[in-house]
DNA sequence: TCGACGGCTGAACAACTGTTCAGTTATTGT
DNA sequence: ACAATAACTGAACAGTTGTTCAGCCGTCGA
């Protein structure tokens, strides 16, 4: 690494040193990425908007976003991991709502930013 | 599409129209992934977590996330497409810095809800 | 208890992302 | 004008992501 070029002639290294210690450390970082890339897909921003208004079934979400019901499953499930969303069975149902209100808050930033461009 | 079952029988159909009309349109959803994809990356976000600090040149950001010139280069590329940095050209270097303080705060946010996991 | 249905899952495949490598452009000092 | 250096770029490759397909699990009604 670092091999290209301007090992010593243009790093100012002073400052480097500084900027690196006020960086959060790998796990934060990570956990930040982690949760960006689950919000970095249109399909699942639909479903994560569509739930900041209402509970919702999997068949409800798979028409919304107009794809099969395992392919939101998948989707889903990705969304489960991550915490961003949270369920509950009622017989056959599974129903889907936000884990909480931090989500809608990122949600609603980002298309606030994409909307003013 | 929507092959794989219940196309009739579980689906509310009044819930989710209602929820599709409220939905952002294509675009406007398309940008926001787009800003969250850049934000999907450690090292991306170590680039732009230095930036909210220090405006700072192609080598020093090499160097702060130990990776080669060319690598941070492309990534560079990406976030100036995506309007998340701006750069200035000094002689033979050139600093980048953030584009706005959304970016920032967009960054900031991600940090707070990652952390209190 | 059995069949139907809502939902979940693993494997496989195509599409996309990030890095490396090699080569190019732009600016500076000699 | 030439060599050196900071930065950019396209092509290629490995690793990741999202969908499909086929099959499985859990719950309900007959």
């Amino acid at each position: 690494m670092e091999k290209d070029l301007c090992q010593i002639s243009c790093v100012n290294r002073p400052l480097v040193e500084q900027v690196l210690k006020a960086l959060p450390d790998e796990p934060l970082l990570c956990g930040a990425a982690e949760i960006f890339k689950m919000l970095a897909d249109p399909n699942r921003l639909r479903l994560l908007h569509a739930l900041t208004q209402e509970e919702l079934c999997v068949c409800d979400l798979a028409a919304l976003v107009d794809t099969s019901a395992s392919a939101v499953s998948h989707q889903l499930r990705l969304l489960r991991t991550a915490r961003l969303v949270k369920y509950r069975r009622e017989g056959k149902m599974v129903y889907y709502q936000l884990d909480d209100e931090h989500v809608a808050h990122l949600l609603q930033e980002g298309l606030r930013h994409a909307a003013e461009d």
